[in-house]
DNA sequence: TTGTAAGCGTTATCAG
DNA sequence: CTGATAACGCTTACAA
């Protein structure tokens, strides 16, 4: 295992100077013989460019961060999906950071940054702290945010209308002869779930249907706390004729404590999801659900970036998603989807 | 946005050396005054150390490549769920890198080593051609691969058992009285697919059992694919009272034609995956698979990898995992998993 | 304890 | 067209 080649070992070998390695190597015009040695010899040794010394000089990393609460989400995965080929299109590097959805974590990798190991990064804080703000404001480097952040922030936004999205389930269940539509959230403490607290209690009215805290429930993100929270729900209020979950993840916890308790779905309890995830289909019965256009979402944010990245310097840009309404048998009570 | 404060900046306005600078910040002995001087200018600038100009100097990246063919898959999904936790800890950020399965993708990753911005890589190919091999030898950096090699790469391996994973699920058919087991596999060029192909055969060998070809259908390793393969299978031999499918995807696309065709799960045709995803216990039935573990794996991959980082120069090591049958209703006919 | 200076591997400028 | 040379930002002998 023989020491790097680099330029300098190529220009002895090639007997010229580096720089004319290097213009070589760049394809900038050289004569053809001087070409055809530096390029031999490079090619011989199996010369690659050190990234580190180019970066450095080139103050590039041609890298791209994208941090999010946690991989194994399949709406998160579903912007990676998008993201990644992308970028790499784009000639970058996908940098993968999952924070656990904790805000000193986000804020560390935001300050990494100033590391200057990603050119840009894009970020879906699950809440948006001072914090946050702070370092959105002091950042060196251009950041794309998918999720809500307050107006003036400087950086591209992603988002998506939630508030239209928990309408149209509604509406749907409501549509379907549903009154007692109960709704298992995430913590109201995160962006999603404060956003879509305040639009079931928004649909509910606009629809003329009372409020009733007996029918909110609130876990965490995923299936087993859905479960849980839906059994307590289920405790609660047995007659139940609608589920409202505000994510799909909660919506399969949700259906397996149904399951369990014996409720037919959708005859006895209608259930829906949120972020219409390959997991919809794969569900029995197959779940309704409010398609946040994630894959959409992630394109977005790609886009954004990679503008940016291009010429910097215009007014920070904020795209919207529109949600769209899946219907499945979790409310429709036909077999297939 | 001024410009990137760096340690020569911090020494101007401390009024000390660069050198000094770069002792404090790296916590080398130094004269308290001078620390306090340099510390609060650090701070009061915002200064983060510049990471090309670390690498360069100090011949590390503090990065770790994952190759795989597509994160989408929750066999890859539940090994990174592992690794980048691991390498986190370890203090190395993860670049995420799908490759489509695409052998030529695979080798650009591998000589990408060459440019340094990774420490190390986890790769697992799909096939190994040649091509894999020679960079293998000529890599200039740690590499672990999931998956088998051919004795003597000079890479840490990870494998598991998948011979031993196929017996597993094909006895228990067996053992339920299944006669006409059949076999959906994916492309028999990829190191997975030939060794399940391989190891149905030897399975039924064993058992006593008769090959028979028309009960072997191949397609690609995703739901659509396994549906169509499955498809095709079911119309070819109708009398099939099992089905093994070489992973978690297929087997949900098995499932999908099975139900539309009106054939009962279990009753009529049990049904295997194997992997051992997440999906397993979300479909339904939820179904039988053969855990190759995958976050094992992962772990295990990571746990090499850092291991080698630490201190490098010992023979290449191989880790094996071992299957493990999880029944659920999919062959069991239960109601709960 | 501190400063000077060399060097990590590139790119780019500026003379020849 | 080419070579010497100066950066890029940092760490680290070596000297003071």
């Amino acid at each position: 295992m023989s020491d790097e080649p680099t330029i300098t070992t190529i220009a002895r070998r090639a007997g010229v100077s580096i720089a004319s390695v290097s213009r070589v190597l760049n394809g900038l015009p050289t004569r053809a013989e001087t070409e055809r040695r530096v390029m031999s010899v490079a090619r011989e040794l199996g010369y690659v460019p050190n990234s580190a010394a180019r970066s450095l000089k080139s103050r590039r990393s041609n890298q791209i961060g994208f941090a999010m609460a946690d991989i194994g989400n399949p709406v998160y995965l579903a912007m990676v999906r998008e993201i990644q080929p992308m970028l790499k299109a784009a000639g970058y590097r996908l940098v993968l950071h999952s924070t656990n959805a904790d805000a000193a974590d986000e804020i560390d990798v935001l300050r990494g940054l100033g590391e200057r190991y990603i050119d840009g990064l894009i970020m879906i804080p699950l809440r948006v702290t001072d914090g946050h703000l702070e370092m959105f404001a002091a950042a060196r480097a251009p950041i794309v945010v998918i999720g809500s952040v307050p107006e003036g922030t400087p950086v591209d936004n992603v988002r998506v209308d939630s508030r239209a999205g928990v309408r149209l389930v509604v509406q749907h269940l409501h549509g379907l002869g549903r009154r007692r539509i109960g709704f298992v959230n995430g913590p109201l403490d995160t962006v999603p779930g404060a956003a879509r607290s305040a639009a079931y209690a928004e649909a509910l009215e606009t629809l003329g249907l009372p409020y009733d805290r007996n029918l909110v429930e609130v876990g965490d993100f995923y299936r087993a706390d859905g479960a849980r929270a839906a059994a307590r729900l289920l405790e609660r209020v047995p007659d139940l004729d609608a589920l409202l979950c505000a994510n799909d993840l909660i919506a399969l916890g949700a259906l397996d404590v149904l399951r369990r308790a014996g409720r037919r779905v959708p005859e006895d309890v209608a259930v829906a999801g949120m972020d219409d995830t390959d997991l919809a289909t794969i569900a029995w019965p197959p779940l309704t659900s409010v398609s946040l256009g994630s894959a959409e979402r992630g394109r977005a944010a790609a886009e954004l970036l990679l503008d940016r990245l291009d010429r910097d310097g215009r007014a920070p840009r904020t795209v919207t998603v529109e949600p769209r309404l899946v219907t499945r048998a979790s409310t429709m009570g036909e077999e297939t989807p």
